[in-house]
DNA sequence: AGAAGTATGATTGTTGACAATCATCCGATC
DNA sequence: GATCGGATGATTGTCAACAATCATACTTCT
């Protein structure tokens, strides 16, 4: 018996990127608003650093797009107008579609089953008119959709595109839907995916985007306003 | 007349982001090779500057995936295998194909016609056998074909992945090919977009994204084996 | 009242120093 | 020869200090 058997290699996280990781969980809660300045001296405070590690993070979701930096004049986190949505919307389906078309050359029975449990709890919350844990279910749903592609370079555009899709959704005040329709459409994708009906499959991604797309840019959100992921 | 007309506000790049910059390119170019190690100091040095901004670009770097981090021992220029080269060709076909799609809907004659201008830059150097004017104007074409759809987060996305396929491709010794093959198949991908065939168009990428991956991935090269960006 | 100039405070950008960590080498021991 | 322990040098990670820049407030001048 080889003496190292049964030890796992220690990998440990660098601090900016845990620091990376706490600022971009704030940004896309919305905790950190869009416009918002992101003061170094503040954040070293409230995590026990020096500033060092805090502008190596930020430097990190620079990169990424959900912050804005002016030289000498500060860091901001992103705000996005009715292009970058549709940008944004544009580029997740993108991805997504891509995700789709993997997984349909797959096992697509146990994947489009898989979205199935994800669309059951879009369901639970609906019955429960949590519409918190419905926009939870509901990304999930699309993230998942991503993750079971397998493919490392769309799950980490979609992460980011997820938060940036969080970022947006955020600022949108008076969501209501009628849910059911949101979790029909989900389901209906899933159907497709479990069926291996890719044509249909990527008919009905456009259709959600472009449902999404309609509902998020009406010019005067009223209560009859439609939110999905 | 307004006594500021005729000026132009000024913004002023970031070190870090010159630095990444300067990095990404000679990463891009394989002058840095991939498992290479960058050490702080020696870039400080040589670019004249302390340690935190080099860092800083290093988290840029590593963010977007070009770089590799390891706490404590070091960063390094990310390798690729065959599931990376699949991933990236994966990823870039999905945003190419989306980049593709928004342009058919658009004015997509002259966008065929743009990118026909590209086909001639490698039907011109396949005349001069000059084969790294040859991948300089396959990049070109590819990067043409997703600036034009004024998406920025394809745009990003597309930027990244062409920075992956150069490491790639950087590694490959002996890449032949027919060249006027190469240059038919970007120049049916153009005729497609100007005529605004959508389904032609599409099925073209991923045959192009095909043909790519069996050359790329062939078990032993040869000087038969070929090469598209 | 409006414009210009100056001062002030807050924040950013960079640097060099120091501590921590790791890889490598060398010598000792079995 | 193989293993272990210790020393060494290279590099990384973090920190605090200082200079630079900007936004704002206040004062003076027209």
């Amino acid at each position: 018996m080889k003496r190292t058997e049964g030890f796992q290699p220690i990998s440990q996280e660098s601090t900016p990127a845990l620091i990376a990781a706490q600022l971009r969980s704030l940004i896309s809660k919305g905790s950190m608003a869009p416009g918002a300045q992101l003061v170094e001296m503040d954040i070293a405070g409230a995590l026990g650093v020096s500033r060092g590690p805090i502008r190596e993070a930020i430097q990190r979701l620079t990169q990424e797009g959900l912050l804005v930096s002016i030289r000498n004049r500060g860091v901001f986190v992103a705000e996005f107008g009715e292009a970058d949505i549709r940008d944004i919307y544009e580029a997740r389906t993108a991805v997504e579609k891509a995700a789709a078309g993997l997984l349909v050359e797959g096992d697509h029975s146990s994947a489009g089953a898989e979205l199935l449990v994800k669309v059951d709890d879009m369901e639970a919350a609906r019955a429960k008119s949590n519409s918190e844990a419905m926009s939870e279910a509901d990304v999930a749903f699309h993230e998942r959709l991503v993750a079971m592609a397998a493919s490392p370079r769309l799950s980490r555009m979609h992460g980011t595109l997820l938060t940036e899709t969080r970022m947006c959704l955020n600022r949108l005040e008076g969501r209501y839907l009628d849910e059911s329709v949101r979790v029909a459409e989900h389901r209906h994708i899933a159907e497709a995916l479990k069926d291996g009906k890719t044509e249909l499959l990527m008919k009905l991604l456009d259709a959600h985007k472009d449902d999404a797309l309609a509902r998020l840019l009406t010019e005067k959100p009223s209560a009859a306003t439609l939110q999905t992921a």
